[in-house]
DNA sequence: GTCTTAAACTAACGTTTGTTAGTTTATTAA
DNA sequence: TTAATAAACTAACAAACGTTAGTTTAAGAC
C-alpha cells in the first residue's frame, strides 16, 4: 500500500478504463497502451492485475466508513446527519468519478479481499439503517420501512458518479443541497 | 428473433450469470456448463454470445418504451404518471431480475444494435422528463431542477433488480406503493 | 425400416489473456 | 568514471477465449 507516484498513475488511468468497459473487458495491454508503456512494463509497478482494482475499490470504500463513522458521533439530528451523508457521497463520487464505477460495478471481482470489503459494506448500511430507525424514533422521519428508505436514498447515492459527469456546471455543494430536497422532502407539492 | 424454447432456456440461464458476474467475465464454456451441455452444443441455438446479450438488453429496453409510452397517452395527472412507471420499473424488475443486470452494467458491451439501444433510452428519459417538466407546469410539483428528480427516482428504480431479490416477502403492489410514498413525499416527517 | 431433423458431441482453430524472465536504457550518486 | 537504480523494453509462456467443422445420437414421421 501507499503507492509511488507511477503506481499511482496506472491506478488512475486504470480506472478511467474501467469506468468505461469494466474490469474484466480492459486488458493489460489496454491499461499499458493508455500509459503509452508495454503490458509487460506494468509490472515493475503493480503486482498484478487484481492489486489494482484492490487498491481503487478498497481505499474507497474505506473513505466511506471513515466518513459515515464520523457523521453518526456527531451530536446532531438524524435529519442533519443524512444530509452530511449525502453531502459525503456527493464529495467522493465528485473527486473520484471513475473509481465509483469500480466500486458499484466490479467488486465481484476482488479476490483476497473480498470478504473485507463485504464486511466494510455490511457495516456502512448498518450504521446507515440505524441513523434512519433513530430518526424514526425521534420523530424526525416518517415511520416508513426504514429499509426501504435506505434502499432508495443509497442508491441514488451510489449513482451519482453516472450523473456528475453530465452536470460540471453544478458545484458539490449546490447539487448536495439539492439533492438533499429532493431525497428528503420528495417531490411533491 | 422470437427465440426457440431451447434458446429462451440459454438466455435465461445466462442472464443469471452475467448477473453475477458481468457480461465479459462470464464464458461460452460457463453458460454451457451451467445447461448441462458443452460450449459447442450452444451454437445449434444462438448465433453467437452477442446475440445472447442483445437479446436480453433489447427485449427488455422496448418493455420500457412501450410501458412509459402508454403512460404519457393517459387522461391522468403528472403524479399519477409517476406513480404508474414506478409501478412499471416494479413489475419489469420482478419478473426479469437477472436480465435488469444486463441492461444496467451491460450495455456498453453491445455492438450492432448499441445506437439502437441508446437512442431507446434517450427516448425513454425524454419521455420521464416531459411528465415531470409537466407536473412542474401544471403545480403537481416542485420547482426544482427536473434533471436532480429525474435523476434521483431513475437511479433508485434502476437498482431495483438488486434489492427485490432480498426482499420476496414484499409483494410488487405494496412495494409500488411503498416506494411511491417515499420517492414522491419524502422521508421527512 | 428408412428418412429427417434437433441437439448433442469431439476436436481443433487462431487469438487473446495475464504474467514471467531476462535485457536495455536513462538518470542520479559516489 | 563508475556503480546503482528505476523503468522501460523484447520475447515468450501456458491457459483460456469465442467459434467452426464435422460427426454421433435419439426421437418422430412416413
Amino acid at each position: 500500500m501507499n503507492p509511488t507516484p507511477r503506481k499511482l498513475e496506472i491506478i488512475t488511468i486504470a480506472s478511467a478504463l474501467f469506468k468505461d468497459r469494466g474490469f474484466s473487458a480492459v486488458t493489460m495491454r489496454d491499461i499499458a497502451k493508455a500509459m503509452g508503456i508495454k503490458a509487460a512494463s506494468l509490472y515493475n509497478h503493480i503486482k498484478n492485475k487484481e492489486e489494482i482494482l484492490t487498491f481503487i475499490i478498497i481505499s474507497l470504500a474505506e473513505e466511506f466508513i471513515n466518513g459515515i463513522d464520523e457523521i453518526k458521533e456527531e451530536n446532531n439530528t438524524c435529519i442533519d446527519k443524512l444530509k452530511k451523508i449525502i453531502a459525503l457521497h456527493v464529495d467522493i463520487a465528485t473527486r473520484n468519478t471513475n473509481g465509483m464505477a469500480s466500486l458499484n460495478n466490479d467488486w465481484m471481482h476482488l479476490k483476497d479481499q473480498l470478504d473485507y470489503y463485504l464486511s466494510l459494506r455490511v457495516n456502512y448500511e448498518d450504521t446507515f439503517r440505524t441513523i434512519i430507525n433513530e430518526g424514526i424514533k425521534k420523530n424526525e422521519i416518517k415511520s416508513i420501512n426504514s429499509d426501504i428508505m435506505l434502499f432508495s436514498i443509497l442508491s441514488t447515492l451510489r449513482s451519482l458518479y453516472i450523473w456528475i459527469p453530465q452536470k460540471e456546471d453544478m458545484n458539490s455543494s449546490l447539487l448536495a443541497t439539492k439533492l438533499s430536497e429532493v431525497l428528503l422532502k420528495g417531490i411533491n407539492k
